[in-house]
DNA sequence: ACATCCCCTTAGCC
DNA sequence: AGGCTAAGGGGAT
């Protein structure tokens, strides 16, 4: 980086010139908070009164107050823009709400999620992140990215706090299995490394799946060590814009338990009902419901009964 | 080709 | 303190 850059972003911080996004008619309803602590992405705390998160090769820094959200990034180089389309603030929220408010459960949901938008996460820290999340809960998966940015990842040290950027495809391709094991992922680290190993040889181009329709990019990563069809959802929701992705977890098992029996037969309802796991057809039959019951835009209602569900049960974030 | 069974590590919570 | 659960996947049968 030249010495003028350096400058700049010396100038810029020493003014606490933050910059700033004013949410209008088409960015509203937007709720930080909502947003960052749904369980969608992991790496994002709150200190002092701001979030902290990393986003590509910056530490953002970021707050709202009430219609308007004041951040800074550094080393810098992320505008207003990039924020914009990071937590998909171009979505028409209220059309999307709309569509998918079909009966009282999702409205209630809806109601009290209201601000919580998806967040448009990098496809491979995506990736990563979805093939480590299989049978852990959420506070354990911030711990295995954490640990894996520590320990593959660059440091970037501000406000006197020390950030870990994500780890590159490279970084874990050429990494010691024991190594990513000890950042605690157990047997997830031979998938992690093979899949790493994979889209490093560019075997399978991931940023270019997002041009492709639902169908070939999900069975693009179906072919990667540790993506199920769970995981594939996942990722094709939250980092490959396929709003009409709708992944089933065990918390939408129980909401469909609860609020969706009637959409289906008795028998499959008492099939799943005792079982931990869904088999393929059984995922694959809830997650078709729910496309076609909510429409084009049926993640965004999987998020929002997510989101509703755990809330009910209060878990830790 | 399908379906079913069973194991996989470990942290966080009660 | 010990048992249970967790944004499931994969290999054997």
């Amino acid at each position: 980086m030249s010495n003028e850059n350096t400058y700049f972003r010396v100038l810029h911080q020493s003014l606490d010139a933050s910059l700033k996004i004013q949410l209008d008619q088409l960015t509203t309803p937007f709720n930080l908070e909502q947003t960052l602590t749904c369980g969608q992405v992991f790496r994002w705390r709150r200190l002092g009164g701001w979030w902290y998160g990393v986003v590509d090769e910056n530490v953002v820094k970021i707050r709202q107050n009430n219609g308007e959200l004041q951040f800074h990034t550094f080393p810098g180089g992320m505008d207003a823009d990039f924020l914009k389309n990071y937590f998909r603030l171009s979505d028409d929220l209220p059309h999307i709400q709309s569509q998918i408010n079909r009966d009282e459960h999702i409205g209630k949901a809806i109601q009290r999620f209201a601000g919580l938008r998806i967040i448009r996460q990098q496809p491979w820290e995506c990736l990563i992140s979805y093939i480590c999340a299989t049978f852990k809960n959420i506070p354990a998966i911030k711990g295995m990215i954490l640990n894996l940015s520590k320990r593959f990842g660059t440091e970037i040290a501000f406000d006197r706090y020390r950030f870990h950027t994500f780890p590159k495809p490279r970084d874990l391709a050429n990494a010691d299995i024991e190594h990513i094991r000890k950042c605690r992922l157990g047997f997830r680290a031979e998938r992690v490394l093979k899949t790493s190993r994979i889209i490093c040889h560019e075997e399978s181009d991931l940023e270019s799946l997002e041009e492709t329709d639902y169908e070939y990019a999900r069975n693009e990563l179906l072919s990667l060590p540790g993506v199920g069809q769970k995981v594939a959802d996942c990722i094709l929701l939250f980092s490959l814009d396929k709003l009409e992705a709708f992944p089933v977890d065990v918390w939408l098992k129980r909401v469909i338990l609860e609020s969706y029996s009637g959409c289906f037969e008795r028998s499959f309802i008492e099939r799943i009902r005792d079982k931990k796991s869904l088999t393929p057809q059984e995922y694959r039959e809830i997650s078709r419901f729910g496309q076609r019951y909510f429409g084009r835009h049926a993640g965004y209602a999987q998020e929002y009964l997510f989101a509703y569900a755990r809330s009910m049960m209060h878990l830790s974030v």
